[in-house]
DNA sequence: GTATGTGCAAACTTTTTGCACTTCG
DNA sequence: CGAAGTGCAAAAAGTTTGCACATAC
């Protein structure tokens, strides 16, 4: 999923985000390592090519991705964060042995789910949104 | 869901844990508290009775809870761990205004998932468990 | 030019660790 | 008694913050 400067620059620009060299680095790390990064992993893979980026700026540029939906954060049950480029409505394949995490779409996934709930009235709670952990291994 | 002495003892007798005073107090902790509870909950909440327990024993006895499966950790995009005492199978309301983390278990739905995944079989991939992650909001 | 973003280093938060001491069985 | 668990305090790991400087627009 490796993206061109002019299509990172799009994304950044359709946000009102103003186009740093930094930002770009980041998101097109987040973009090329795809496999649901830490911000180590980001730092790591930018810092080769830039060596001058600091981990304070990542944090915040993350952040501020984060705020204006260019990412998500990936939720997990370890000490440190993950981030997700994938824009379109996915799950997630956790791995019990390591630390992958994969994407799983599947429409029709999502039309099963999205009848259950419309069938399924949780009260007290409106729901914005559905997604599955689905947790085991992957074959060797 | 607060259980008697006698039970949490059962518990960690079934496990092969040794009974002490300050894993009980943390299992008992974990549900009287019974909404997802971080660890500064849990300490927190023994504190009140029992001043002199040590914040690097609560961590120490959740992971050995985890690790015997007497409780879970429930994934989260915040920087700290939070646990669940909840053995049924069950999915999580994630709240996007406050921390709130509610429980929502159903068979039906658990026979839907079931049968997708019956159906839909994921190449390279054994699957051990899977779970919604439902975020929305809660009514005011 | 000015609002916004970045670098840097220090601080903060959460969790882990090592080791002497204590306790459970 | 011996293996396992605990307390404590120090340190690690990950993330955030404040502020002077730099840059996008």
């Amino acid at each position: 999923m490796k993206l061109s400067k002019e299509t990172i620059k799009n994304l950044l620009a359709e946000k009102g985000l103003r186009i740093t060299p930094q930002r770009m680095n980041i998101l097109e790390a987040i973009y090329t390592l795809n496999n649901h990064p830490t911000a180590e992993n980001i730092i790591e893979f930018i810092h080769e090519m830039h060596p001058n980026i600091a981990t304070g700026t990542v944090y915040k540029v993350l952040e501020t991705f984060v705020e204006n939906k260019l990412i998500k954060k990936v939720k997990t049950d370890r000490d440190f964060m993950r981030y997700d480029g994938l824009l379109e409505k996915h799950h997630h394949l956790y791995c019990s042995e390591s630390d992958t995490i994969k994407d799983y779409v599947d429409d029709e996934l999502d039309n099963i789910l999205k009848d259950y709930f419309r069938k399924n009235h949780l009260s007290g709670f409106q729901i914005e949104d559905v997604t599955l952990q689905i947790r085991g291994t992957f074959d060797k």
